[in-house]
DNA sequence: GATAAAATATGACTTAAATCATATTAAGTA
DNA sequence: TACTTAATATGATTTAAGTCATATTTTATC
């Protein structure tokens, strides 16, 4: 479903979210560690976010990665998007050109409905919502 | 969600459960071109497959591979565990290394019930039950 | 039995995803 | 302005998925 690069770009952006601001930015050095990922890739997933606006940056001493409340108005599919490509999500079960009701694959129907939820609630959410969703509960991200 | 190869098995055996049984074998070289994959990679597959007794297969002059009564009681699920591994379908959205309720991801409660619903289709769904809510819709699978 | 046809088993090769490394650019600070 | 910090850009390396090739084994048929 998802490559592993969208997973740690998933988690980093929801780390961002919870822990940084303008005034808080974060390296990626400190991002990496926190949610367990390779810090070179991560560094490169996240400048892919930040030249999508997904997320924001700043070079420099003080400098850093963080989501300000702009960044939070964006989904989880702009994440997705960005780096393993909104079609991956809409792709035939078996691989097909295309997929679609007019010539579904003999899984299609199987499949189809609980895909379409699955992508809305992925269009949907925001990072603001899932903020908000979360509460209090310790957000928990590492392994 | 699936790989590459567990999309060919999938597409190797529909078309064997639709076009073969003990008197009609088929032959790596005509699954293949009919579905439209790699012959050698398809072998391979079929192989696996037919380890697992998804599908029957004898060797020799006239031999090939085939689906008989007994392989169309395996279902969908069945086909994506012999080759992907069942595992793979569990898994977190965020690749953590559990996924359940008692330690959510943040994404896991947009997810889980999809998958959920996903998932238990593929377990409870049999060749047989694909052939029949097919009816005389001619099967699509090449591309 | 000898021959040929087909799956089986095994391993090599290729490609793309994942990972790592580094030189360059921009921004803050003294 | 010089220096340092941290992102950016680029590309090299590694690993795993996907692909291909072939020698071996089994079985039907003559
Ligand atoms: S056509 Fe195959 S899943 Fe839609
Ligand atoms: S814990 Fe992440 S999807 Fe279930």
């Amino acid at each position: 479903m998802l490559t592993n690069s969208s997973k740690y770009a998933l988690k980093a952006v929801l780390y961002l979210t919870l822990h940084s601001d303008e005034n808080h930015k974060l390296q990626v050095k400190d991002i990496s560690e926190k949610i367990n990922i390779p810090k070179a890739y991560s560094g490169k997933l996240l400048q892919a976010l930040a030249k999508r606006n997904i997320i924001s940056s700043s070079r420099g001493p003080r400098g850093g990665f963080y989501v300000d409340e702009g960044n939070k108005k964006q989904t989880i599919m702009a994440i997705i998007d960005t780096i393993d490509g909104r079609k991956k999500m809409d792709a035939c079960l078996l691989g097909l050109d295309a997929c679609n009701e007019e010539n579904p694959c003999p899984l299609h129907d199987l499949f189809a409905s609980s895909r379409s939820k699955m992508i809305k609630v992925f269009e949907e959410t925001t990072l603001d919502d899932l903020v908000g969703s979360l509460g209090s509960k310790d957000l928990f991200l590492y392994k």
